[in-house]
Parts: structure tokens; sequence; C-alpha cells
DNA sequence: ATAGGGTTAG
């Protein structure tokens, strides 16, 4: 069923399986010099053929079956059926003796090639190199310990951890790293901080792999902590460290400090580094600047799928779907093949920009790419089904799936049923997510705001006592704002910041003068339904994007525009009060959504109230 | 013949 080049050469390759090992032919054979040479299978295999006219092959010698294994691993994860071909190559050879095959073959899985059994797959490998007495290397350790990160295979990687000790082999300066770096891909940043503190702390990959780590798990004031650390120690940030600390950044939407980074890597002269200018557009668009990504993407001299891709993410983040799509022919025009990203970028760009049918033809057309569709594209083309209304269609598109469909699903579903009002639909949805996830307060919330609304109160009390019974916290809202290198956080309703009661006082105020333009709050999305009106305004009143907005317009200077980054979508009534803000403050209002951005202007946002 | 750290639906 794939059209692989293993389809056009398939069993000459392989050795024959024989009792017998193989007669060693270490003898000279001039065709291996042509080995180099072959960079594809195909003409692999036309070497092979030419050495079977010459009389005797070439499958039997070790440097053919190492291109062999190579060029099949290599392509890692792109192609898993190379991988399973080098597999069984492999698994013919009767008494494998070398390292490097069995090393060559990890490497497959590290690369993702055995998806989520690759670390199980790789362990069996490792299991058998033991048995034909063949001694790991490092290098062994290494791809191991990657195969299990890239499966996010927790268990096997703390075997293989176990095995790499009594090898002695923990603390070398390349398996360290990778420790730190399995640990943190299977969601154990704390295994991974305790690697990272035993080590002496001198090398920078280490602190590279921490930082990352911290951002992949969501930390990351704590990578700024680490980067900070390094550069106390003299160590010298990479391109690699810069490019973890630029994701931070974004994560935190911290522009400021993003754009000391930039210089920095102006000065250290990285501006010419692909990967680096991604990390600079995605920096920038993720803290609210769409017009710097722009700029960076303009100023690349060169630029790959990764940087399209981002570049398009941004555009569509920001509400510029069109835009977002004219990059994606742009791109193909160009001769650039589009990937499994790409099309999440364009479909991302569709949903949000209600473009529907052009969104389910860019997913049908992923075919002709030969792109398989994973779950993150079902999510999108979900998305784009139910933001628009289309509620029982994208319900009957989760549910024919061909692969189990995640929680994650339903509950896109679930928003859009909370969006367009309809509890039917959305206690149907509600029921498929409790069945797969019920430890997600978000979905009680949602649901049972969607009840309060529609007036079903007795659900309303049976999703309330549920969620209580079952233990399930709300996440409480938290949105920040960055003045002068300092990121301020407020989180709704606390007291916690040392300027909360500033920041109180001044909402009070912007809340005044508000009202004298028509400003009514709207209580329909308070959570805490059984409070009293008065209680609800309150609550309401205090919500974290009214405080951090209340506390930019105090503490900047009259036009400065306003960035926040909120944790959770912002609510409905936060979003009508900064649209009146940006007119009566005559102030823009860049704030950034769990989902996208809102920029606000003249009493009007970007997201056209869709979102 | 091989190696460590980097962006991605809601």
């Amino acid at each position: 069923m794939s059209s692989s080049p293993l389809t056009a050469t398939p069993s000459p390759l392989l050795p024959a399986k024989s009792k017998n090992p193989p007669p060693h032919h270490h003898h000279h054979n001039p065709l291996l010099a042509y080995l180099p040479h072959c960079t594809s299978l195909r003409a692999l295999a036309q070497l092979h053929a030419v050495a079977v006219k010459a009389g005797g092959g070439l499958q039997a010698h070790p440097a053919f079956v190492t291109r062999l294994l190579t060029l099949c691993t290599e392509q890692g994860a792109e192609a898993p059926a190379h991988l399973a071909y080098a597999r069984q190559v492999f698994d013919r050879i009767p008494h494998p003796g070398d390292v490097v095959w069995y090393n060559t073959l990890l490497r497959g899985y590290a690369r993702g090639g055995g998806g989520g059994g690759g670390a199980e797959e790789a362990a069996r490998v490792f299991v058998r190199m033991m048995e034909e007495g063949v001694a790991p290397d490092t290098y062994t350790f290494v791809s191991l310990l990657k195969a299990c990160a890239s499966a996010r295979a927790g268990e096997e990687g703390r075997q293989a951890h176990g095995v790499a000790v009594k090898a002695g082999a923990a603390e070398h300066e390349y398996v360290a790293p990778t420790l730190i770096n399995m640990y943190a891909e299977c969601g154990d940043v704390r295994a991974a901080r305790v690697m990272f503190d035993r080590m002496d702390g001198e090398c920078v990959v280490s602190y590279n792999a921490m930082i990352t780590a911290s951002v992949r798990s969501s930390l990351p004031g704590e990578a700024l902590v680490l980067f900070r650390e390094m550069q106390a120690k003299g160590l010298k940030p990479t391109s690699v460290t810069l490019i973890s600390v630029l994701s931070a950044c974004a994560l935190l939407g911290a522009l400021e400090l993003g754009r000391w980074i930039h210089d920095y890597i102006r000065k250290m002269r990285l501006d010419s580094l692909v990967k680096v200018n991604t990390a600079l557009i995605d920096m920038y668009a993720k803290c609210g600047s769409l017009e710097d990504a722009i700029g960076v993407f303009q100023d690349m001299e060169s630029r790959d799928k990764q940087a399209w891709s981002v570049m398009m993410v941004a555009y569509a983040n920001h509400g510029y779907g069109r835009e977002a799509i004219s990059m994606f022919e742009e791109m193909k025009k160009q001769g650039m093949k589009p990937d499994d990203v790409t099309f999440l970028g364009v479909l991302y760009a569709c949903s949000h920009s209600g473009m529907v049918s052009e969104g389910l033809q860019y997913f049908d057309s992923m075919r002709e790419y030969g792109i398989v569709s994973g779950i993150k594209h079902y999510g999108c083309v979900t998305d784009l089904l139910a933001r628009s209304g289309q509620l029982e269609r994208a319900y009957k598109f989760i549910d024919e799936l061909p692969i189990k469909p995640t929680a994650i699903l339903w509950r896109t579903l679930l928003s859009a049923c909370a969006g367009h009002g309809d509890v039917d639909m959305g206690k149907r949805v509600f029921e498929r997510i409790l069945e797969l996830d019920d430890s997600h307060g978000g979905d009680y919330v949602i649901f049972s705001n969607l009840c309060a609304n529609t007036g079903r109160w007795e659900e309303m009390n049976m999703v309330r006592k549920l969620m209580s019974e079952k233990g399930v916290v709300k996440v409480p809202g938290c949105s920040s704002i960055e003045i002068d290198n300092m990121v301020h956080e407020f989180f709704a309703g606390d007291g916690s910041h040392p300027h909360s009661q500033e920041a109180r006082r001044m909402v009070d105020e912007v809340i005044e003068q508000l009202k004298l333009v028509g400003y009514v709050p709207n209580t329909s999305h308070v959570f805490h339904v059984e409070m009293g009106e008065e209680e609800k305004a309150t609550s309401l009143r205090y919500h974290s994007e009214k405080l951090a907005i209340s506390f930019g317009l105090l503490n900047t200077a009259p036009g400065t525009t306003l960035r926040i980054v909120k944790n959770l979508r912002v609510c409905p009534d936060c979003h009508s009060m900064a649209k009146l803000v940006s007119m009566v403050f005559n102030r823009r209002i860049i704030l950034r959504d769990l989902n996208r951005f809102h920029h606000f202007e003249d009493g009007v946002c970007s997201c056209g109230d869709y979102w």
C-alpha cells in the first residue's frame, strides 16, 4: 500500500536466511567504493543488482548492511515502512556482532520511527544485543533513551536509565542530557531536575536540556532562572539556549525580554540561523507584535517549511485568516512540500476565520500529499465545524473517526455548544467527555454555565455536585502584563499581587467611567452561581483581565499599548470591557487568550467577536 | 557507520 522504494526493491536485498553464519567476505570488493554515493534505497538496490551480475552479492558484507540500515533508519518518522524493512533485514542476520548495526537501528526508533511502540521495539533490539554479547556504547544509550523520549514511554525510559547506570554510562556527557530530555518528554520534570542537579553544572547542553524541559512543562519562569544562572556561571549560551529562552518569552508574553534576546542574538551574530529566526517570529507573534514577526520573516535570507508554518500560524492567531492562506499558497508556489504541521496551520487558520468550505477542502487535499491526518488535524476540523455552528455534523465527525477520539476533541465541541447556546448537544458531549476524562475543571465550568444560561437549574446543580464529589477544581483565571521588564501576574479576585489593592481601586474608577458610556456588567458567565447578584458583580469586577488592564492603565504613559496574557479564554464581559477601554482611554489593547489574540482599538476587536 | 539540546489543534 505504500509507494516507498521498498515495494520496488523487495527481497533481493535481504540476506539469505541460513542457519550458518554467512562467510565473512572481508575481501575487497571494488563495488564498495560506490556505497557512499548510494543516497537512496533505489540506488543501493541498483548497486546490488550490479554486484549480483558480477557474480557474488554484497548483502552479507557488513559495510553494505550498515549502509542499508542507515538509509532506512534516517528517514525516521517520515517513513515507518523503511524502518520496519531495516528491522526485517536486521532480524535475518544470524548473529549480528557489530555495535553500529544495533545503534543504527536504535537511531531509527529514536527519531520517532516506531511511533508509540518505538520504545518497546528499541528495548527488544537492546535485549538482543545483550544476548549476542555485544557491548553497548554511549551512542547505544543515547539512542535507546531517545527512543523512549519520542515514544513518551516513561516506564521504558526508567528501565533504560537503570541499565545505563549499571553500565556506568549515565553520567556520560552525552548520555546525561539525553536522560534529562527523556524525563522531560515523558512529562516528569522533577526526575529531569534530579538528573540535572546531580551534574557538575558546567555543561551548556545540560542547561539547554533543563531549560527546554522547563519550557515544555509550562514553567517558563523556571527556564529564565536557569538562563540567568548559566550566564552567571559564565557559560556561553548557544543558539539552542536562545531558541528555548525565546520560547519561554513566548509563553510568558514577555516582549521586552524577547527584544533583549533579539539584540543579544544580533550581537552574537546568530541572526542568520533559520531556526533562531523562526523562534523569533514565534516569540514576537505570541507576544502580540505581529509587525515584528513579519519584519523578521521578511529579513530572512532563506526560509524553511517551519519558518513558513510559524508565520502562517502567526497570521491566523492574530485574526488574518486570508493572509495565512496566501502564505500557504505562496510557499507551495515556491516549491515547498507542505507537511503535517503545515496543514495544521492552514486548518487552524480556516477554523479561526470561519472559512469552513476552504478548510474542508484543504483537509481533503492532505491525502494528495500522502499525509496521514492525526488527532490534531481532526481537532482543527472539529473546531472548524463546531465553531461555525454545525454542531451535529461535528458530533458525527468525532464519533466516526478512524481513531479513538480524545477528551480534547469533545472539549472543543463543548466550547462551541456553549458559544451557540445548545444545551442539549452540550449535555450529550459533556457525557462523552466524562467517559474519557472527568478531572478537567473547565468542562464542568463550561457546561454548568451553559445550563445556567439556558435556565436548566437542576442540571446545573447536578454538575456542580458532581464536580465537588470528584474533588475537581476550577483553574483560577490569571492574567499577566509586562511593564518595564517586570511581569505582573493577577489572579481573579485575590489580593496576592503587591499592587492588587491599587489595581482594584483603578478597576473601580475605570468601571465608573465606562458606565457613563453605557457599560453594563454581564454576569452570565460568573461561575459561582450560588452567589447573590451583588457578589456576582464583585467577582466579575475583579476578573484577572480587568485587574491587569487597569494596572496597565495606571502604570504606563498615556497612549502606550497594553499587552496582556491570559491563561484561559477571555470572558464576554471582559471582552466588552476591553473594547470600551480602548475607546474611552484611547489605548490599543493586545490580549492573548488561551486560543488566540484580541486586538482592541477604537472600541472594536480584531476577532470580530468570533472566538 | 553512529551522537546530546530546539516550533505544532483545544
